[in-house]
DNA sequence: TGAAATGTTGGGGCG
DNA sequence: ACGCCCCAACATTTC
């Protein structure tokens, strides 16, 4: 029992993007805090209007989610409300009403989130009423981790070295929340409206092989902990289980971070550290945000938003629709239509094809990824297609263009993974599945693929593209980076 | 967290 | 035996 009274009396946690009960800061911290502690979601109409589609997995995973976290709530003598609203007047009223002395949440470092908690914690404020962030997403927030020179990184690399330098053992620390569960309150039943009510119809989700909830968290952790030690040689094939398919877990906070690190800390061994690297590439990038916001609008790299880039909407189409006519780039369009994920190789991959082969602004391909991808993080998905692009902060030099047929070649040689996701191509030959196009008539005959009917054609020519892209990212080059003549 | 162009080397075929 | 050419194979440079 914890010596000192509480400071409160009636509290609230906000759930918003960590659904867990285990090893949270603001549910540890309220219940250490208060005599009483009343935990909340709130389906926030200001985010689920804006959505385009009224099928969205997401939102079925917070449902499925919501639900396991209402069961773990109901067994440690609490229980969720969950309220469909705007936060930002839900959340107070709701303080009201229950007669509350504060509201307890973990830090959201999204430019719309922060505009919306400032909202939130002004309205609380006129109330007298206390509002209380935590960091919980992520090992290290905003400026924990600076240069000597008191600037934020802007490299990965010396980033990634002085976060290793900083971590400590207390860093990955679980909050013991279950210490302290006799302070929850049970709000009664009957608080979780149905995906319907809320506008929403069901997707394909449960059929997917990414569950949602804790024990979705808990078993793709244990699954991967089972192959983490060949993380570094397996995750770049989309056809092999490589990865850890935790990200989206990382998103909704189904599982913490400081879980994950401390899996991949003690675990050690090549598998373990590059993939604690890629933990780290995600503190680096929400950093970035933080000191950065202006790169939700423009390159981070001023010079580059003078790239011209054309926008023809047959081509976008193409790519959206995972029929350019180069096989890896259509299957991973594919799978991220079908499943909500892509593998991460793909990611890049497609990224590339849309800015540096089609010509369209990285921005078009950032916002159908935002749009699709169940993973998706502000922070995370701009770095990355700012990195494709060559505009972001270290980011891969302009003159570095995936070839998709070498790529294909490469990362996917026998081409499982295109066949999995491109059923066209299902008997074209491994000769000839990455570049189709080169096939025979009679080949094309015999692998029951005609090309430009059964498949397209490419919709642009590799090499032709290569050189206008090298040609219009070289113009903006020129002049920049070279000393004025004294 | 590339790829293409260009340069170099060395083995083997051949006159 | 020797020089020449071809061209992988690898290395370096360039975009």
């Amino acid at each position: 029992m914890p010596a000192e009274s509480p400071r409160f009396n009636r509290a609230m946690v906000w759930f918003r993007r960590d659904l867990r009960f285990v090893d949270n800061a603001a549910l540890y911290h309220a219940l250490k805090s208060a005599r009483q502690v009343w935990c909340v979601f709130v389906f926030d109409t200001d985010i689920l209007d804006r959505l385009p589609s009224r099928s969205d997995r997401r939102v079925e995973f917070i449902w499925h989610s919501l639900r396991q976290l209402d069961d773990v709530l109901v067994e440690n003598g609490g229980g969720l409300m969950v309220r469909h609203g705007s936060a930002v007047s839900e959340i107070p009223a709701l303080v009201k009403s229950l007669g509350m002395d504060a509201v307890f949440a973990n830090r959201d470092y999204e430019p719309q989130a922060i505009r919306r908690d400032h909202a939130v914690a002004e309205a609380l404020a006129s109330g007298g009423i206390a509002f209380e962030t935590f960091k919980d997403q992520v090992i290290f927030e905003t400026d924990e981790v600076m240069t000597a020179g008191g600037t934020p990184y802007s490299v990965f690399t010396p980033y990634k070295n002085n976060w290793l330098k900083t971590l400590d053992d207390f860093h990955l620390k679980p909050y013991p929340v279950e210490k302290y569960a006799a302070a929850l309150a049970a709000p009664g039943s009957g608080g979780m409206p149905r995906l319907e009510e809320l506008g929403f119809e069901k997707t394909n989700l449960l059929d997917i092989p990414m569950q949602p909830g804790l024990t979705g968290a808990a078993v793709a952790l244990d699954d991967f902990l089972d192959r983490i030690d060949g993380y570094d040689r397996a995750r770049d094939y989309p056809a092999v289980k490589g990865t850890s398919y935790l990200s989206v877990h990382l998103r909704f906070g189904t599982i913490s971070i400081r879980r994950l690190a401390a899996e991949a800390r003690a675990r050690g061994g090549r598998g373990a550290e590059t993939w604690l690297s890629e933990l780290v590439w995600r503190d680096f990038y929400f950093q970035i945000l933080h000191h950065h916001p202006q790169v939700v609008e423009r390159a981070f790299k001023p010079e580059y938003d003078a790239v011209q880039f054309d926008n023809d909407p047959a081509l976008y189409a193409a790519w959206c629709e995972g029929r350019t006519g180069y096989p890896l780039v259509d299957a991973a369009m594919r799978q991220i239509n079908a499943t909500g994920f892509m593998h991460n190789r793909l990611r890049m991959v497609a990224a590339s094809f849309l800015v540096k082969h089609l010509n369209l602004h990285w921005s078009l391909g950032e916002k159908y990824f935002a749009q699709h991808l169940n993973d998706f993080d502000l922070s995370a998905n701009n770095g990355g297609w700012q990195w494709a692009s060559s505009s972001g902060c270290d980011a891969q030099p302009y003159f570095r263009i995936f070839n998709p047929v070498t790529q294909s070649e490469k990362f996917d040689a026998d081409g499982k993974f295109i066949r999995r996701y491109v059923p066209e191509l299902v008997n074209v030959p491994v000769k000839r599945i990455h570049a189709p196009w080169v096939m025979t008539p009679q080949e094309q005959l015999a692998s029951g693929c005609v090309i430009g009917s059964d498949y397209p054609l490419p919709v642009v020519d590799h090499d032709a593209a290569r050189r206008l892209t090298l040609e219009r990212y070289g113009r903006i080059r020129k002049g920049v980076g070279t000393k004025p003549e004294v």
